[in-house]
RNA sequence: GCACCAGUAGCUUAGCUGGAUAGAGCACUCGGCUACGAACCGAGAGGUCGGGGAUUCGAAUUCCUCCUGGUGCACCA
């Protein structure tokens, strides 16, 4: 691809006469296209040079030359705007686009870097929320768009199937197994049984100590404690997995907190040599005040280990087993203090500053219903078979209304269905929260997945009834210079760009805006230019471009993890 | 109480490493299927960018302060 921001770039800072880094990071996208493609604030110079912005603009104006590649150059205020070879564009976007396929956009940039993706993570024996499924859909993302981009991902879901809960699932299971059949719906029995043990931990303090024993006694191996434990876990695990299977996502590793049972006493050595143990209260902790981070807690008074010690357990085994360059969890914000802690202490491992610098919590908003938060133990959660029980249904009847032949139906309802719920839950920004709302959730109008995939059999319908896909040779680049072809190839432009944006802020709803931009860009130029024409060589022209953006549509939602139907 | 995050149109939001008239979608009003798919498109209305101060040629964007909401702050994870 042709970097025109670069050449824009090594023009001025020629002129100028000063560094292209500088030079690069102060040009702009004009607000309009009408005013260039590219703008230079010259502003940014006028302490520099001591000269006013306007005369700085006219004299560099004045010693740039015009080429083959930018075609004018106008003054606006103390802008200089710079309008690139459009054709040339038109032709270097297209041909990429033609060359690469589906790998349009993919690069090499990650190649050599390993990063680890910790997502989704849910709590074995608990009914699997939409508060996860933003967290897997969001991690599974980003995923995808790291791998795109030449890096090597290991995606890591972390089960939290750890902790004195499990403690209070035996003592259920000790009390009540007998009542439940643990088969149609295991989780909502293992739910109940939950909900059951908390209660009565909550009148009764020696019910909950023997929860507390019963965590003990699973980490110190006891058969019975296992047993129970394995035994929901792959309960847990078989349930998941239709949820997984659906949504298409796949992890490197299942490696949960229990993986890490037999790695924390190494943890609490190295942390005990380097001195930063310390006892208080019976336990074991680090403290943190000094930072502002209050204290970290290594070890409870009864010897069990915490969360903590878990995932620094963890950090140290990920550290020596991949050697990654960034370790990003993806976990709610309400874990935010947490890993402040955890990273802070992981200083004290003695792990490569790589690792330790390459540590992130991607922190996300908290689903929550109007009433307030979700609370399984409250037994006030929306599980995501409700939801996708819910939207498929939804999408059925609109189906039946619209589309009532429609081919492989089933299939394409899943993938419409699946696609509104997956954008909904990527397409704001990660730290924003969410008040979960059935209609915003299962919204098919406007800017959602169904609108994408909808532009986008727009394009697969227009190159059907075509009857043929035009050859790259046959296309004459000057019938795509109309505004609204030129805004669909400046997008499409944008592409591999954008994706870079987004693994530099781990924000995938980037990738959601990007794909609503081009399909409304394209959804425009399907309005205003007939396609199907009788002049053959505007026909093939406006048909490559649909092909085209048809490419980028479907590879930027699977990026997302959306599939894309071929009629809807 | 302390800390972190958020506050942009009725609702959901983009823009936030300072820059040109703050962009969308939903809902609402009006218009468009004898044009390649109306899950679409066009037009309209709707904004003191939470309030106040500061920094400067210029602030939704930076800083300070206050207000509102969310989250967290030792034996849950």
């Amino acid at each position: 691809m042709i970097n025109f921001k670069e050449i824009v770039g090594q023009k001025i800072a020629e002129t100028a006469e000063l560094p292209l880094e500088e030079i690069i990071n102060y040009i702009e996208i004009p607000p309009n296209a009408d005013m260039g493609d590219y703008a230079f604030p010259c502003f940014k110079l006028a302490k520099v040079l001591r000269k006013a912005p306007q005369i700085i603009a006219s004299e560099l104006k004045e010693k740039m030359e015009l080429d083959d590649k930018i075609e004018k150059i106008d003054i606006v205020g103390g802008y200089l705007n710079f309008y690139i070879n459009k054709k040339l564009l038109t032709k270097n976007v297209l041909e990429e686009i033609e060359k690469n396929n589906e790998m349009y956009g993919s690069n090499n940039s990650g190649s050599g870097k390993k990063v680890i993706v910790e997502y989704s993570s849910p709590n074995i024996a608990k009914p699997f929320h939409i508060g996860h499924l933003r967290n897997t859909v969001i991690g599974a993302s980003l995923y995808n768009i790291y791998k795109f981009l030449g890096y090597n991902v290991i995606g890591i879901n972390h089960l939290g199937d750890y902790g004195t809960q499990f403690g209070k699932m035996v003592e259920g299971y000790k009390r009540w197994s007998n009542e439940y059949s643990f088969t149609t719906d295991a989780i909502q029995d293992c739910m109940d049984m939950y909900i059951r043990i908390n209660n009565l931990c909550k009148e009764d303090e020696k019910v909950l100590d023997a929860c507390r024993e019963n965590f003990k006694k699973i980490e110190d191996g006891d058969p019975y404690c296992l047993e129970v434990w394995n035994k929901l876990k792959s309960l847990s695990l078989k349930e998941f997995e239709k949820i997984y299977n659906l949504l298409g996502i796949k992890f490197d590793s299942l490696n949960g907190e229990a993986f890490y049972s037999d790695k924390m006493d190494e943890v609490v050595e190295i942390l005990e040599k380097s001195g930063a143990l310390q006892n208080s209260q019976g336990a074991k902790i680090v403290n943190l005040e000094d930072k502002g981070l209050g204290i970290c807690m290594i070890k409870k008074s009864n010897d069990s280990t915490t969360y903590a010690t878990r995932d620094l357990a963890a950090i140290l085994y990920r550290s020596r087993t991949y050697d990654f360059d960034k370790c990003l969890y993806v976990v709610a914000s309400e874990q935010n203090l947490h890993f402040k802690q955890v990273f802070e202490v992981a200083r004290f491992l003695g792990i490569p500053e790589k690792c330790l610098n390459g540590l992130e919590h991607l922190s996300y908003g908290m689903v929550r219903l109007s009433t307030g938060k979700m609370s399984t133990r409250e037994g006030t959660v929306i599980k995501v078979e409700e939801l996708f029980k819910e939207a498929f249904e939804r999408v059925q009847k609109i189906i039946e209304e619209k589309n009532a032949n429609l081919e492989n139906k089933d299939e394409e309802i899943k993938k419409i269905a699946l696609g509104a719920i997956v954008f909904n839950n990527i397409s704001t920004a990660i730290v924003k929260d969410q008040v979960f709302d059935w209609n915003i959730a299962l919204n098919f109008n406007g800017e959602t997945g169904p609108y994408i995939q909808y532009i986008y059999v727009r394009t697969k319908s227009v190159l059907e009834k075509a009857g043929y896909i035009p050859n790259i040779e046959d296309v004459n680049f000057d019938l795509l210079q109309d505004k609204e072809s030129q805004k669909v190839i400046s997008i499409l432009y944008n592409f591999e760009d954008t994706l870079m944006t987004i693994v530099e802020k781990n924000e995938p709803s980037i990738l959601a805006r990007y794909l609503i931009e081009l399909s409304q860009a394209y959804s425009n130029f399907y309005n205003e230019n007939k396609i199907i024409d009788k002049n053959k060589e505007i026909q093939d022209a406006r048909l490559f471009l649909s092909k085209a953006v048809g490419i980028v549509l479907k590879t930027g939602c699977n990026l997302l993890g959306i599939q894309m139907p071929n009629k809807m």
